[in-house]
DNA sequence: TTAGGGTTAG
């Protein structure tokens, strides 16, 4: 072009983004400034744009100082765009400020934002954010796709039911983000068969509507089912995406199809042409070590065209306990200590299986190192919903009002184990080296799952089923704990941990020992 | 007069 205009540096650098050539994109605006184009609030919005597809806030940081400078951070696309940049890098504390000093907020920003915050782990923010929308501006379609993620991290079903009203009301039911956000909220807050009839009753599926359904199956333990439905999905001519591999491998995975896995990752390498990423590779380790193949992992490992990362070795890690295999257990949690060495849970998790081995010896100093680091574990923490409200329980909490009570439960139901089930207390889930049994047992009925059960049958009608969330896996003690209580109370308890979903009913889990 | 912008589901 022998003249261009902002207009086609602009158009140059939105389509570099969307080739995902950040860099250049990027490149292209410092280019323009230098030979003096007048720059405008389309060309910085793009540009922002550029730098939140990237994912790295320094390059957003220099625009956000240059709009600044040049008066452009009063026009409101900028503010969203600037908001969405810190959004997209994970500096939620910097798209607040954003957001709070712009004064002509439209719904764009207050869908930035809630967006944001349910993306980067601050689900109550999003939905505290969506609650306090002023009156004159309107939640579209587009907020609820931006809020219901949160709803689904939080599993809260009841607000997720109200939620999914106000869409109904609204009329956003049409809405194919929506709807799909709709049939993930409920899968994720454990109503699989309200997802289902969800699903059975939107009309034009996409990729996205398979995917969830698929991995919701996976999720819950049903693998048989998701592998039907990926059939399913194929003859009706949808051709599978790199994410929904992932969902059908990790539905093998969680159900212990180990042949079942290996036929779809082949298929997707041979039939479809997608590259395996880190997660697909996470995902078939994750299927042999549970299978107890644990060298056949190692050197799947290490014939890994890409490099591996903590997630793939810990895959390997878990099996080891699964396994009782201290030895690789050593080798392996050395190579993820060196990747990603202030992750607690790694440590927690040798340290189990030192513990688990009785090799006090390394289990001292392990903690040692720890300290050292000065890591402190992340707590555990378990949340259940009743009557609309949601109450938190933290490991070892005692500040609930009705602590004697849910203490007095959790004892009991651990004396009848005792007696009826020659159930003997795993003293080994409880991390504590230098103290006896007794000590280590009242930590066991301090764990936060326990607490959130107890509460939840103490406070809500026979027959109801008890929805339980917990932010890390379940421990082993907990796990024989609600397969009891669901025997002995005839309540089906749904938990959710940070894996996957556990259904205990009659004394049984869905899971059948695959974490 | 027209061309270029910011929010969305797995």
């Amino acid at each position: 072009m022998k003249q261009r205009s902002v207009v086609s540096w602009t158009a140059m650098i939105m389509a570099y983004t969307r080739a995902e050539h950040y860099d250049q994109a990027i490149d292209l605006f410092l280019d323009m400034e230098e030979e003096g184009v007048k720059i405008d609030e389309f060309v910085i919005t793009s540009v922002l744009h550029a730098c939140a597809c990237k994912g790295s806030s320094k390059d957003g940081q220099c625009i956000h100082e240059y709009a600044l400078k040049n008066g452009m951070i009063s026009n409101t696309s900028v503010a969203n765009a600037l908001m969405d940049m810190y959004a997209k890098c994970g500096n939620m504390e910097e798209a607040r400020s954003v957001f709070h000093s712009t004064l002509n907020k439209n719904i764009i920003s207050w869908n930035t934002l809630i967006g944001g915050y349910s993306k980067n782990g601050f689900p109550n923010d999003a939905l505290h954010l969506f609650g306090n929308i002023p009156q004159r501006i309107r939640p579209n379609a587009i907020t609820m796709a931006c809020l219901l993620p949160a709803v689904a991290s939080l599993s809260c079903l009841e607000r997720g039911r109200e939620i999914h009203a106000y869409v109904i009301r609204a009329g956003f039911v049409r809405n194919h983000q929506v709807e799909n956000a709709l049939v993930d909220m409920y899968v994720k807050c454990g109503a699989l068969i309200l997802a289902r009839v969800l699903f059975d009753r939107i009309y034009e599926k996409n990729l996205v509507t398979w995917t969830v359904m698929i991995a919701g199956y996976g999720m819950h333990g049903y693998g048989a089912d998701a592998i039907a439905l990926f059939k399913q999905m194929r003859r009706k001519g949808i051709k599978p995406d790199k994410v929904s591999f992932v969902a059908i491998l990790y539905a093998c995975s969680h159900s212990g199809l180990i042949h079942e896995g290996w036929y779809f990752f082949n298929m997707m390498r041979n039939e479809y042409q997608i590259e395996p990423n880190l997660e697909h590779y996470a995902c078939m380790v994750d299927l042999l070590s549970r299978a107890g193949r644990l060298k056949k992992a190692y050197e799947f490992i290490n014939s890994m065209p890409i490099e591996p990362d903590s997630t793939v070795w810990g895959a390997l890690l878990c099996g080891c306990r699964v396994y009782r295999d201290v030895n690789l257990a050593e080798k392996v949690a050395e190579k993820i200590f060196k990747l990603e060495p202030d992750n607690t849970g790694y440590y927690v998790l040798l340290a189990n299986i030192y513990t688990e081995a009785e090799k006090w010896e390394e289990v001292k100093r392990l903690r040692e190192r720890i300290g050292s680091r000065r890591l402190k574990k992340n707590p555990g923490c378990s949340w259940i919903e009743t009557r609309g409200k949601v109450q938190v329980f933290v490991s070892g909490d005692n500040s609930h009002p009705q602590k004697e009570e849910i203490k007095k439960f959790v004892e009991d139901v651990m004396k009848r184990m005792k007696e009826e089930e020659q159930y003997v207390p795993n003293a080994r889930y409880a991390l504590m080296i230098n103290a006896d049994d007794r000590v280590k047992e009242e930590a066991l009925c301090g764990h936060s799952e326990k607490l959130a059960i107890a509460f939840g049958i103490l406070n809500s009608a026979y027959g109801r089923p008890i929805h339980v969330t917990k932010n890390l896996r379940i421990c082993g003690d907990c796990h024989e704990f609600a397969k009891f209580v669901s025997k002995v109370t005839g309540r089906e308890i749904v938990l959710r941990d940070s894996n996957r979903f556990h259904k205990f009913e009659e004394g049984r889990c869905s899971c059948r020992g695959y974490w």
